[in-house]
DNA sequence: CATTTGATAACG
DNA sequence: GTTATCAAATGT
């Protein structure tokens, strides 16, 4: 394991980030693989639901209004940057920026399928079945072991990033309304939510 | 339906 | 500086 531990040919290249659509990005994002590596191994997942946020606009967005504070400082860099918030007082959230410099979109991450270190995630979670493990934005960044440590990093580098994964085609892709964002008035019906028909891992 | 705390905005 | 409000959810 550890000769493709850092396989950086399978990495997602910046110009996949920096797009202009991120309704495109995070059409794209399923199928992807988020890796985190845990010493000499990886902790990774397959990724089966998104929702994108698009800021300044979007009321749904952290960044609407172009709110900007030490908080959502990292939705205004590159896209490839890393955006980890904390939310409810016990859980964090995995966003993925994107769009360049500046402007503020990002990807949230809502589930993935567990791929690799499926040992580490049981570990981590004790939950009694392994379709409990990462099926959620709060519990997969416990199993992947995602928190404030890894906020505006780059996903370029080697603290946690995305690589190439199963294509997923066009029929298998679903979409709906986001979740969890009653506040957001008219920007709440957009059917900016994106996930894997008939996933398993998909939250409920 | 209770939980739990950092970030943020609105004060003064 | 201090205080009040609320949040991209989860476990039960």
């Amino acid at each position: 394991m550890s000769a493709e531990k850092n396989s950086p040919a399978r990495k997602l290249p910046r110009d996949f980030y920096t797009r202009p659509s991120v309704l495109t990005v995070a059409r794209e994002l399923l199928g992807k693989l988020l890796v985190v590596p845990a010493g000499d191994t990886r902790v990774s997942g397959k990724i089966v639901e998104v929702e994108a946020y698009r800021g300044p606009h979007d009321r749904a967005a952290h960044s609407y209004g172009g709110r900007r504070t030490k908080r959502t400082e990292p939705m205004y860099g590159i896209g490839g940057t890393s955006y980890v918030f904390f939310v409810y007082g016990m859980y964090f959230q995995f966003n993925v920026v994107t769009n360049v410099a500046e402007v503020p979109h990002a990807v949230l991450i809502r589930a993935v399928e567990p791929v690799e270190g499926i040992e580490l995630m049981r570990a981590r979670r004790t939950v009694r079945t392994d379709r409990d493990l990462t099926n959620g934005p709060g519990k997969l960044c416990i199993a992947l072991n995602i928190d404030r440590r890894l906020d505006g990093v780059d996903l370029l580098g080697s603290d946690v990033w995305l690589e190439e994964g199963e294509r997923i085609a066009p029929s298998q892709i679903q979409r709906g309304p986001r979740i969890g964002i009653d506040y957001a008035e008219e920007w709440k019906e957009k059917p900016w939510r994106f996930w894997i028909k008939n996933n398993p891992f998909v939250s409920r």
